[in-house]
RNA sequence: GGAGAGAUGGCUGAGUGGCCGAAAGCGAUCGCCUGCUAAGCGAUUGUACGCCCCAUAAGGUGUACCGCGGGUUCGAAUCCCGCUCUCUCCGCCA
């Protein structure tokens, strides 16, 4: 959420921003309803001043055994009015509320304007794309060629979009998870969270899922809660409605979970293979940061997922999402793209946000400075360290061999009892 | 799932209709004292929103907030209703 007061302020410069990335609000009546709920507030303030000054002398005549029948029945009128009043103030603030909270973040300076992802401009590139001296596999045939990954199992037992994975497909995907939290525990100095799957209404409307995109989540019947999307939404609300303290910041978090999407409007999108899940597995890693510091973080966070892949020796690339590219709640964003030689193509492994203050503000996360004692919103961030499916993709499409064997890298061994060679669903 | 108890400021904890944004203690910050440390003494010690001032610091002022939401009343931390959470006991259960 923006400031309500930035908003107030800077309405055309809010209009251009929205226009890069290719949104149209109705500004002109967030202006009209902020000034009238100023103007009830007013009004409702003075009442109430008013009640509690004559309440008090009400008191004191009763003390001295005096009538106060007057000034009771003229209060009676005046609580009458500011029910009336807080009734439609009540619905001023929700309206006003329910623009607010559907205006997406404005974009970093440093945000390129585009139209789509074919402008996101690339960063950097890393690593060698693998040469085959065969026509490189989808990691959907490979899978189950190997027998590792059971797509039809999976739709049989829940429905489309939901795999089983056998074997040493199932110890890879574990062994991922453990090596990606290792890295980022031992190496990149973050603490590891497990957090609850489900999370309140309120969670979610902390880091801006709700109330904009309730469509693309599962909800549990008959409650308030939400199958999480991301482990982002758990460990950002770990400091909801908090002030920390300066010198305690910055806060690395990093959280494995699975990852629950309904995929609206992603019909016909990547229906073969473990792409685009309703069910996925994830490392997260979160940020709390002061201000002058949280682009200095998003870097390190990006480089933080990039060493992922450095160390798998799985080629990548990094972009910076475009005006039209970002998504709702970011200030700016970071996608590492790896490589995938059996689809020919980079795919989204990672993606590293800024959020600024726009989570935090929702979610009421501040901190306390530490020289003047005020209070302000902390910065969040968060990235993916990585998406632990697509990673055991990149792995068998870059690591397939002419025999239809894959090997595992290197840095996985350790973690799969020394496995070298994947050659069927048996382990050993 | 059943029965009972509770939810107050950074923490502990008082407060059962007006004198309460809230006692007291602890903690923290600043100052004094002390050769240093400890002890001692004094002061300060919430958040949000609005308005004034000034233009975004400071200040002044008003309103709200004692788990959340409603109600009673001229007036609610305090009384009533609903909900949530925590604790204890019973049942069930990985």
């Amino acid at each position: 959420m923006l400031d309500i007061k930035f908003l107030r302020q800077n309405i055309e410069l809010v209009r251009t921003k929205l226009k890069e990335r290719g949104q149209e609000i109705d500004l002109d009546q967030f202006v009209a309803l902020d000034a009238k709920r100023r103007d009830i507030l007013q009004d409702v303030e003075g009442l109430r001043n008013e009640r509690n000054t004559v309440s008090k002398e009400v008191g004191e005549r009763k003390k001295k055994k005096l009538d106060a029948a007057d000034l009771i029945a003229r209060m009676a009128e005046v609580s009458t009015r500011i029910k009336e009043l807080d009734e439609t103030l009540k619905e001023t603030d929700d309206a006003l509320q329910g623009i607010v909270m559907t205006i997406p973040n404005m974009p970093h300076e440093s945000v390129v304007f585009g139209r789509g992802s074919e402008d996101n401009p690339v960063i950097r590139y890393w690593g060698e794309k693998p040469k085959f001296a065969f026509a490189p596999k989808p990691h959907w045939e490979i899978g189950e060629d190997l027998n590792i990954l059971d797509f039809a199992r999976g739709a049989k037992i829940t429905g489309a979009r939901f795999t089983l994975y056998r074997g040493a497909g199932a110890a890879m995907e574990r062994a991922i998870i453990n090596f990606m939290l290792d890295l980022h525990t031992s190496v990149h100095g973050y603490t590891e969270i497990l957090p609850p799957f489900m999370a309140n209404s309120a969670s979610m409307t902390g880091t801006g899922q709700l109330p904009k995109f309730a469509e693309d989540l599962f909800k549990v019947d008959k409650t308030d809660y939400y199958l999480i999307p991301t482990a982002e939404v758990p460990v950002t609300n770990i400091h909801r409605d908090e002030i920390l303290n300066e010198q305690d910041l910055p806060v690395y978090y990093v959280a494995y979970s699975p990852c629950f999407r309904s995929e609206a409007g992603s019909y016909g999108k990547d229906t073969r293979g473990l792409i685009r899940q309703h069910q996925f597995n994830k490392v997260e890693m979160v940020k709390f940061a002061t201000p002058e510091t949280s682009y200095d973080e998003l870097e390190k966070l990006t480089l933080n997922a990039e060493e992922v892949l450095k160390r798998l020796n799985i080629p990548f690339r990094t972009v910076s999402l475009c005006s039209a590219d970002l998504g709702f709640s970011s200030a700016k964003t970071y996608d590492v793209e790896a490589w995938l030689p059996g689809q020919d193509t980079y795919r989204e492994i990672s993606s590293c946000s800024n959020f600024e203050d726009f989570q935090s503000r929702r979610a009421a996360i501040r901190f306390r400075r530490a020289e003047s004692g005020r209070v302000e919103f902390a910065h969040t961030l968060n990235g993916s360290g990585l998406a632990v499916g697509r990673t055991l993709v990149a792995v068998l499409e870059n690591y397939q061999q002419t025999d239809g064997s894959v090997v595992v890298p290197e840095a996985l061994r350790p973690y799969m009892r020394g496995l070298e060679r994947i050659t069927s669903s048996k382990r050993d």
